[in-house]
DNA sequence: GCGACAG
DNA sequence: ATCTTGTCGC
């Protein structure tokens, strides 16, 4: 596969891309096994191009880490709300790339069709690799939602123009929810039943909050870039 | 025109 | 996103 380079990109040109992928997305019930599950990050120094990316291959419904994949990569295009795919899919598709064995599903931080144009970095990582995934995000970019009542697994619809496009989903006893999206090949109750699957002790479901804690350290140069088996 | 705004 | 200090609660 061709290296993406949409570091000279216009957000005007980066709308149109969105607008035509959009018709590639495909949002249906979960028609596969999920054995290996997988999380996806990046990490970086503010004010600098270096991006560090990250994946993390975990054993499902164990979620047991059984291996990583970690690229470094010079990054151009800002971060713009709305736009965060064309910062961060180029390295995740690096990262992806150096994969000894693809996860049946991949959580990508950020969301999936809960964005302006239905195309979060969730749903265009998904087009692009042509794999299923699903976005986990801490925070909501756009649509309007009901509090979740305070109990962990409370779901409530994430809606955009009169659209469920995900669920605000309580991972922990009166702490904020997380919201959650279909990317790719998920629809919407398939992810709230997959991610509440991944939550762990932490308000942060595993697959996000592992794959978090190793873009960080490797970016720290505690661990090395590459394949790593667990 | 005004507010909102993933990471 | 990253960094930092301080507080609350199990």
């Amino acid at each position: 596969m061709a290296t993406l380079n949409y570091d000279t990109l216009t957000v005007t040109a980066a709308t149109q891309i969105q607008n035509e992928m959009r018709n590639e997305t495909i949002i249906q019930a979960r028609d596969f096994p999920v054995n290996i599950i997988a999380g996806a990050d990046i990490s970086f120094n503010k004010f600098s191009t270096t991006v560090y990316a990250g994946i993390i291959l975990l054993q499902f419904p164990q979620l047991i880490p059984i291996g990583y994949s970690l690229v470094k990569k010079e990054v151009l295009f800002p971060y713009v709300p709305g736009y965060l795919a064309f910062r961060e899919v180029p390295a995740l598709l690096a990262a992806w790339e150096n994969l000894q064995q693809r996860p049946d599903l991949l959580v990508v931080d950020g969301h999936g069709i809960a964005h302006p144009r239905r195309m979060g970095i969730a749903a265009h990582f998904g087009v692009v690799a042509n794999t299923p995934t699903v976005g986990c995000a801490k925070k909501v970019l756009c649509g309007k939602y009901e509090e979740p009542p305070s109990e962990k697994g409370s779901n409530t619809p994430l809606v955009f123009k009169n659209e469920v496009v995900g669920a605000a989903l309580r991972t922990k006893n009166a702490v904020k929810p997380v919201f959650v999206s279909p990317g790719y090949r998920m629809d919407v109750p398939g992810t709230v039943e997959i991610i509440s699957q991944c939550v762990g002790r932490y308000r942060i479901p595993e697959p996000t909050r592992l794959a978090h804690n190793i873009v960080n350290r490797f970016r720290l140069g505690e661990v090395p870039e590459g394949f790593t088996l667990m």
